[in-house]
DNA sequence: TTGAAAGCGCTAACAA
DNA sequence: TTGTTAGCGCTTTCAA
């Protein structure tokens, strides 16, 4: 019941067992010129004292705190838990704690985690940016800091910076080829902010895979989103249904506003994918429970967060904080019965 | 470019200042016995020179590091999400910073965390069991360090432990009793793990229900899930309608296995909620996009990391870590059509 | 209102 | 292989 019971510290170890506090320092970072017999002894005490060592005061001597910052925009959905999930597990295989914090999309939050992780002397910064994300002062701080600095998933637009992204800009055209060879010819596109690289390429991906097959880009189907949720991409398939010429496909950039959009074109009697085809972009787990299953694109997640661990030790082994390096993540479509025309009614993709 | 470039100390301050580090330490935690003309001067330049505080070297001398350790077992679905968004905001707002760490269902994840951040000196240590967790000895070791310890929504078997969790039994029963309300007599339930708090109180609920209105508990009814996943409740669901007497409704423990059962009872062409009612539980975003839409229970996630975090602030103020406080949380039944007789083809909830 | 000084627990030269 | 020693950057008595 003892609050406290005072804390052991290597020195209670050093009297203990009549040696230098070094030598205990030493044994219990298992270091090359200590004897295993000393070693063992240390270690046996420790045990048997149950110390814990202090990592505030490691880190503050040694300059280095085994701690990785991480700043997700959300852990809404699957996809920024799936990144983080990598994470972890090539951090913690490094040697390394992971700090996860979250901006909420704020930028202000943004701002106050990258302080924090600062004061706490992380290691190093991974960073997915909120969207309200426009000045990035904050991340340049990093970085002058000499600090690895990494970003997935959203990019903020400055010159040598590192990160991992999933190539966006092909999974839209291709899904968008997709349609086309379905027989869509006025495919609507529900679309992201632009100013964020990700849903910016959905959006590019998308109106170039139009021309190239020869078909019109029109303003009146290119409906923006106020959020990526449900809500959202009901109102803007309200929104594209009110407008003078219907469209015969939609491309969401987010899954859950497909979702929206699935619920209203079902609320107006309109056949998916019969009267219109319909996609989505994250292939988030919903997707196959929904009915007609969503066509989507799978970004993997996970191997986005290992990617950018590698990325983070490579930069903390080069000691050079400004090699730009890009990893691009091929994105995979995942075809099911909301795009399918045709056989569209039987299929089961996977 | 220049890594590095060396930090700026409050020693810096001190000489630039002609004054001493004591008063510049004061000044930046804005003491009352510091003059204001000082505290002026000293912020000025502190902002001028990007001064950034060492939260390391602080922590290690006050033994406080205004870090609140969170465990959770995962951040997938919609649940644990909410509740860490709850501890956030909270946390945030009470000057801590939040540290979060999955263990991914392991207990040796779990306890890896542990010392990780009773080695970071943690102020505090939110946990939510792994299901793997069976000794508790790593719990009691935080406790006995003397720092705040509370759980939320899994909950260990150990006395005077503290923790907020939701009213599983009652969540269980009440929808029990609306699925007999509903007209049905053979209710199956797919079931967690029984050494678990919260799918040991659904069962319950579950079991007591039946019983309080006549209805025979029936073994062969209650199918253990292999874990909370749609193909655990599809298999689950598939071993139920082989066996002798077709049941008229389903509680999963868990949405998702929900949704399983929901796709295998599609497949056999058995309707919902006409041919059999089915409810899960977590109140998941996809119970409203699915069809029909998921009768379940929610959880308020959100409000439980804000009462877990109240509950650290208390056991913080009152240097006693073993009160034994419990708070309970009213689930709310969200009805929807998956098990409305009746009324069901036309019925939205909310 | 300010300063001097001790020390939190550990690491890492350097010496022996 | 082990010990001595000097801090890492800050907080916090105590004294002025």
């Amino acid at each position: 019941m003892a609050k406290g019971s005072k804390r052991i510290s290597i020195q209670d170890l050093a009297a203990e067992l009549g040696l230098s506090v070094s030598t205990i320092s030493r044994a219990l970072n298992n270091a090359v010129d200590v004897s295993d017999a000393t070693k063992a002894q240390v270690w046996a005490l420790a045990e048997k004292l149950n110390y814990q060592p202090n990592s505030m005061a490691a880190s503050l001597r040694s300059g280095r705190s085994n701690v990785l910052g991480v700043i997700v925009p959300h852990i809404n959905g699957a996809f920024f838990p799936a990144v983080v999930h990598g994470i972890e597990r090539l951090a913690s295989q490094a040697g390394f704690n992971v700090m996860i914090c979250q901006s909420s999309e704020e930028v202000d939050r943004e701002k106050k985690h990258i302080n924090a992780l600062l004061k706490a002397q992380v290691d190093g910064v991974l960073v997915s940016m909120s969207n309200t994300t426009r000045d990035f002062a904050h991340f340049e701080q990093v970085r002058r800091k000499g600090i690895p600095l990494v970003f997935f998933d959203r990019m903020p637009d400055i010159p040598n910076v590192c990160g991992v992204v999933a190539d966006d800009y092909r999974g839209a055209y291709q899904l968008t080829e997709h349609l086309i060879a379905q027989g869509c010819r006025r495919i609507a596109h529900l679309a992201g902010p632009q100013h964020l690289n990700i849903t910016f390429n959905r959006h590019q991906g998308y109106h170039d895979a139009l021309l190239k097959h020869g078909l019109p880009y029109e303003k009146a189907l290119v409906i923006p989103l106020a959020n990526s949720r449900e809500k959202a991409g009901a109102a803007a398939t309200e929104q594209l249904l009110a407008g003078p010429a219907r469209p015969d496909a939609i491309f969401s950039a987010y899954d859950f506003a497909a979702a929206g959009a699935l619920r209203v074109l079902e609320e107006h009697g309109i056949r998916v994918p019969q009267d219109m085809a319909l996609a989505g972009f994250s292939n988030e787990p919903f997707t196959t429970m929904v009915k007609p299953q969503l066509t989507s694109v799978d970004q993997h997640g996970e191997l986005m967060g290992e990617a950018a661990v590698q990325l983070f030790l490579q930069l903390q082994k080069r000691s050079d904080t400004f090699t730009g390096q890009r990893i691009v993540l091929k994105p995979k479509l995942m075809i099911r019965e909301s795009s399918l025309h045709g056989q569209a009614a039987t299929t089961k993709s996977q």
